[in-house]
DNA sequence: CGATTCCTTGAGGCATCTCAAGGCAAGTGG
DNA sequence: CCACTTGCCTTGAGATGCCTCAAGGAATCG
């Protein structure tokens, strides 16, 4: 095993956002039956019969802007999040003002589930890019469920994926050296923006250097030598935020046995 | 910031369970209302009539010596486990063979609620000492909690609570030193006990250093080393697996600000 | 076009890893 | 009951991966 060291974690600038009040503006209802993501969201694998009980609750959309929070750790939890559209990191801080990020969420994802614990959010959401989410009120939805196994079902296996996708990331903070860790992150996104249709192979960062430092546990200047060494080893091509995967295999080769 | 290394996290001895069948070996099933465990288990907050609702499930009891596998991970999920007595640990391994530990569990806790995401165990669990757990068929629970919004909401709070502990996990792994990951398991250590009626101040390690090691990812040389420090420091008085806090406050300050 | 943000790269330091040796306690076989 | 093995822990010495600090470049913005 290659010694390594724990990050510091990189830091990340702390307070970006903007009050909660202009987020609200929001958008029309939708209804899950007719939106473009049913296949990845909340509503997949549903029978149509359950998907027609969802289009009943009409979430309200909300629009956010770059930098803009969803909701802050702490705060009363009422609402679920799916994400519609843009990029989104979920934070957690520390006394001492440090802000770790514990995910990233992009389309047909669920924000807030951590929220359930206490009844406040365990960590804040903020777009980082402009973005739109379906909110989805917790109560609302519990009642539904309370009538439909399956929509129950599928509201704990949201949660549980969310525990195994932990379980993944607390692998890596505890055993892996920094270019594992960064190749597992790009392969991560890679095969995410698949599934939504994008190119698993070239794709644009929505996150800063910082931000992955944050998430992967090191510091931004790791992160960034990691990108150079990747293209040295000619894994990668790195501009900037824009990342083409040159070598599928050696990345996975870098990222090697490790994670199941 | 201190500048630290991430371990390569202490190896475990890879293999050291007792096939499954000899776990089946089952004690008198039991009702939740006159455990003496309730008001800390599954039960907790739930009204009597949702209790004794529970209890016609009658959950099974099973019986596990040390270092006895509950299950593992791959394994069909079909039970959630409530532990009666005992300490468990929770593993995830890698491809390389390599075993990371994810979790402690004792009295009271549940274990398994990784399982539902996929259908099947997402980790494994292993007695750390004799042991005993009720073995919740999941899909009698998941039908009772239709009925009843309580059990159903309980159900969630366990889950989302998981995640939040993961969040504190990825906080500790992510930015903080040997000093700081060990004074937190400490501390964490204490506090659950204290919730079980056990002295918070003085208590016997189930784990080893290299388990320890693995959860916080360190090597179990680290952890030993950082034992000492804190016994030099007048912090703890360590005797093998045998602990005392002497200096709780100064434990807590060696913690520091971390972690909200 | 200055200010700001973000990224890259270098040089040096250090926390933790690796490897190694030895001690103690419990279990095992003769 | 003793020699031997085995598992677990401790401690030391040296190596190293990553952090820290620092400087400079490039893009964005008002």
């Amino acid at each position: 095993m290659p010694a390594m060291q724990t990050a510091p974690t990189a830091l990340v600038p702390a307070v970006r956002f903007i009050p909660i009040a202009q987020a609200v503006a929001t958008g029309p209802n939708t209804h899950c039956s007719k939106c473009h993501l049913k296949d990845l969201c909340l509503p997949r694998g549903l029978d149509s019969a359950d998907v027609r009980r969802l289009d009943t609750l009409m979430f309200a959309q909300r629009r956010l802007k770059e930098g803009q929070a969803l909701y802050h750790e702490g705060e009363g939890f009422h609402f679920l999040y799916a994400v519609r559209s843009g990029t989104f990191k979920s934070v957690v801080s520390s006394r001492d003002g440090r802000e770790q990020v514990t995910s990233f969420h992009m389309a047909g994802e669920m924000m807030g589930l951590d929220g359930l614990a206490h009844g406040k959010h365990a960590s804040g959401s903020i777009a980082l890019e402009d973005a739109e989410v379906c909110a989805i009120p917790y109560v609302q939805l519990a009642t539904l469920a309370a009538r439909s196994a399956e929509l129950q079902q599928v509201v704990s296996r949201l949660m549980s994926r969310e525990i195994v996708r932990e379980h993944g990331l607390m692998m890596l903070l505890g055993g892996m050296s920094a270019e594992e860790r960064l190749a597992a992150f790009l392969l991560n996104l890679s095969r995410r923006l698949q599934a939504r249709g994008y190119s698993p192979s070239e794709f644009h960062l929505r996150m800063s250097r910082a931000e992955i430092g944050s998430y992967l546990g090191m510091t931004l200047e790791t992160v960034s030598r990691t990108f150079s060494a990747f293209q040295q080893q000619r894994l990668l091509e790195v501009d900037k935020k824009h990342v083409r995967i040159v070598d599928l295999e050696g990345l996975e080769r870098a990222f090697a046995g490790k994670l199941q």
